[in-house]
DNA sequence: TATGAATGAGGATTCATTCAT
DNA sequence: TATGAATGAATCCTCATTCAT
């Protein structure tokens, strides 16, 4: 019998743990759809037949990286995001936390990008509810800030949500690339939103 | 005899673009990994030896794929972009006719996304070479202008090429989106990047 | 250490009891195939380890089925059978206390036609030996009262045999259905054997 | 490409029909839950691929199975039912064609019983739909018949034409008991429905 | 007694590729 | 040029069984 959500042992919990944690590897390594099971268990030195005793399928598995990986940034950037009271604060503080948090969990950032990015085209997979929660809880964040005067008035936030995000999205992947200095890219970024969004004389 | 890439006939050109197209609905429609050869083949009512007799393979019909689009996209850009004289119309154009490649040119794009996306991670597929391409080559540009006072000094301008080649790159994906405008998101982004490159007294 | 047959527990033969109730409804459920260890301890909310340790393996559950259902059967139908004194009187008390029976056990009979569909095909699985054991007796009882004169002297009592044990067999599978009803099938199957099977001038 | 039904070249109507062959072959030998995909293609020494290339299914090859073996059947079977004028000849003719079919072809009837039991549980399968038209067929028979006079007007014909079936149902699986007779079975059976259902002063 | 955990074989299916025609 | 045919590997998943606790 599988274990259920409820009572879960020890031992399942850490091999569940285990498994999520090789799975995450492989996706960051070689991809979502070059990830099969049988890669993740041979990585694990374990049978395949392991995984799927834990997991209902590899929807299931997915679905799990997913949300210990979305719960771990929001459990890091969130704080440091409502901590700030002004617009220009607050969005320094979202494109830092979240381009931090990538640098110090790289794989699980490119993990998630891999599954987010195969499950986005055609409305299949695991993701398809919550695919653009991302854009939509930054566009409200600026529309509130907007509003406050924290920044100009004129930008659609949909647009610049989508526009941050998009910069932010793109660094898991160039991690790899050795000429890429992440904290440089936090910085300029972070300027460069600050001076698109900043209210004033013009 | 497969035939090579020096004397190919009228028709087997013919037969390779119609491929060529109905590889890109494909992709477009169901993403890199669930277009298989079968798919393309069927969508053109035809055998799938076909492809495998004008391609060598699959990452060749890939390659060509981009090579092609790429061309395209290159042919509507680049007189646009280098009819312009100052760093802030070369922008402008930059990213608007990009985006209006984009918007005109969807199944393209949404393809090349797919292709990069697939392509990209653990370095291999037949893309691994020219990767970020796009990226440099807007760098090389931004860095000139900078040179030239038109942009202000201090941002580096590999960070700004990726922040603007993501604020466009992520565009194809939202086109299924009836709540996105392709032209409003032009606008804004042409907007946001040039109040974070503008030189200028602040 | 699992128990052998000599000295069981109380609690171990409840155990198995319970075992063996949820594999018929099991079985009459899915059918013989899907039937799974898994699928029978999910009914039961027990661990597939239980049966595992209960029963010696797959077959050894069947079989013990089968030696259940088959005595409980027997239990019904014997007495009925044997205080006849007439050949038709047998044969109508057979085919009466054989689907009365089914009538009152539809998950048992269900379950063991399953068994025996799939037991019966290539003399595999754990009932090989007395898979026409039903249909032998009852050829005997025919035999014993053609010789005696109660029916009819020219019929072959095998072949007779065989007919009956189909028509009461094909029973359970249709208790299904509603449009069929089973007292109405007892009683049409009861008059057509004896008009089958009587002896006497035509 | 997969073969379609409209054009289909010889070859893959041969191999449609070897295929069919070691299926049904298979299905007599091991029964339907064991005969897969692997056993029937290592039978007939080819990949499993090429069942996949030849079918849409396991489904697909299943109803193939169904539809050829059945069309075989009525070909044999409804000319000489339907010559026939009065209700008993008729009942005659089914009884006696039928299992002269089945001595016939008894792997081909064994793997059709195969079928319909293992696809009658739970309403699964590829068969659902038809599954007692040879009950119902042959109670609309025996109804028309009965109305004539060419029997005896009491019994019910849907229930009698459940026994005859399942007499003549059960056949196939007796074919390996090399103590059967079947055309000792035949003669006794048509003998035992006359009986049942002739007309007549008793 | 009972459980959770793991295994490895076997299930159907899809795929890119090869080859003879 | 094009096709149909076949292959074999890889996909996910389910299963009966075993074993340490």
């Amino acid at each position: 019998m599988r274990p259920n959500e409820g009572n879960r042992t020890f031992v399942t919990n850490a091999r569940r743990a285990q498994i999520v944690d090789a799975a995450i590897e492989t996706l960051a390594d070689v991809g979502y759809d070059k990830a099969s099971l049988a890669r993740i268990a041979v990585r694990l030195g374990i049978s395949k037949g392991v995984i799927s005793y834990h997991f209902a399928g590899k929807d299931d598995l997915i679905t799990e990286i997913v949300t210990q990986v979305l719960q771990q940034a929001r459990a890091y950037m969130q704080p440091r995001i409502e901590a700030q009271t002004t617009g220009p604060a607050m969005l320094h503080a979202y494109i830092e936390s979240n381009l931090e948090f990538i640098r110090d969990n790289p794989n699980q950032l490119r993990a998630i990008v891999e599954i987010v990015r195969a499950t986005f085209t055609g409305a299949r997979g695991p993701l398809s509810g919550n695919r653009d929660a991302g854009v939509q809880i930054l566009a409200e964040l600026l529309k509130r800030f907007q509003a406050d005067g924290g920044f100009r008035p004129d930008f659609d936030p949909r647009s610049m949500a989508m526009a941050i995000r998009a910069a932010i999205d793109v660094a898991p992947a160039r991690l790899t690339d050795p000429e890429f200095d992440i904290d440089t890219y936090a910085h300029e970024v972070v300027t460069l939103f600050d001076l698109a969004t900043r209210a004033g004389e013009r």
